[in-house]
DNA sequence: ATATCGATTATCT
DNA sequence: GATAATCGATATG
């Protein structure tokens, strides 16, 4: 690790539940620019990156959200009050993070595909057992909702329905540090094959980190 | 650079 | 018993 990481402001403020409160994809289009902390481990680093590229899953009405065939075990957070993570396991392998949208009994959420490294770079890569060869190698800690789980240490078992808007009560949460987004683009969910044609992908417009190959990037606003 | 495929398990039908 | 909001390895142009 030679390079110097990105600068990052020192006040990063948690978003309160209103922000997360309302139809999900404004909280998506909103979350953009926004930082994912994880504080009081990894002996005393904390890991931040910021937001790049989300998708909002509209409850039961959307064909291709988990909430959409109901009340669940599994899915019972996506039910309860705003602004709590909700985490699965998926493909036998791979935890994805979710925070939990609208009023509690609406079910509407924003899945976090893809975020970029801010600080604690290191114990990111630890995490996800990379070699850090290239300045691209950064590409592969968070660049995919898989693998920011995995860089940040999220699990079902530790993660799952934990407060994404409180830095007291939960080591994994929220922030704002003033960053402002310049350009948005809107694109199909990826992965799903229900409901695949609904521009539900909201990124960071020419941001490096927004996951899939070139082809998958380069979307219009 | 793009395509295809196997891994691996919680969850639901 | 089938499926899944994925990833990494391998093959081929």
């Amino acid at each position: 690790m030679t390079k110097a990481e990105p600068e990052v402001s020192s006040a990063i403020r948690p978003l309160d539940r209103n922000f997360f409160a309302r139809d999900p994809r404004r909280v998506a289009r909103e979350l953009l620019g926004k930082v994912l902390v994880r504080a009081g481990e990894h002996r005393g680093v904390t890991l931040t990156a910021r937001i790049v590229e989300v998708e909002a899953y509209l409850g039961t009405n959307d064909p291709a959200a988990h909430a959409f065939a109901g009340r669940t075990l599994r899915n019972e957070v996506l039910f309860g009050p705003p602004g709590y993570a909700y985490v699965y396991f998926i493909y036998g392998n791979h935890y994805c993070l979710n925070v939990s949208c609208q009023a509690e009994g609406q079910a509407g959420s924003v899945l976090f595909r893809a975020l970029e490294p801010l600080t604690g770079i290191e114990e990111m890569a630890r995490a996800r057992r990379i070699v850090m060869r290239t300045p691209r190698s950064l590409r592969l800690l968070t660049s995919g909702p898989g693998r920011l789980t995995e860089a940040f240490g999220i699990t079902r078992t530790r993660d799952n329905n934990c407060d994404l808007t409180s830095a007291n009560s939960s080591s994994l949460w929220i922030g704002d540090d003033e960053f402002r987004t310049q350009r948005i683009c809107l694109s199909a969910r990826i992965g799903i094959t229900k409901a695949a044609d609904r521009k539900l992908r909201y990124t960071i417009a020419g941001n490096p980190f927004v996951s899939g190959p070139k082809s998958f990037r380069i979307v219009s606003a």
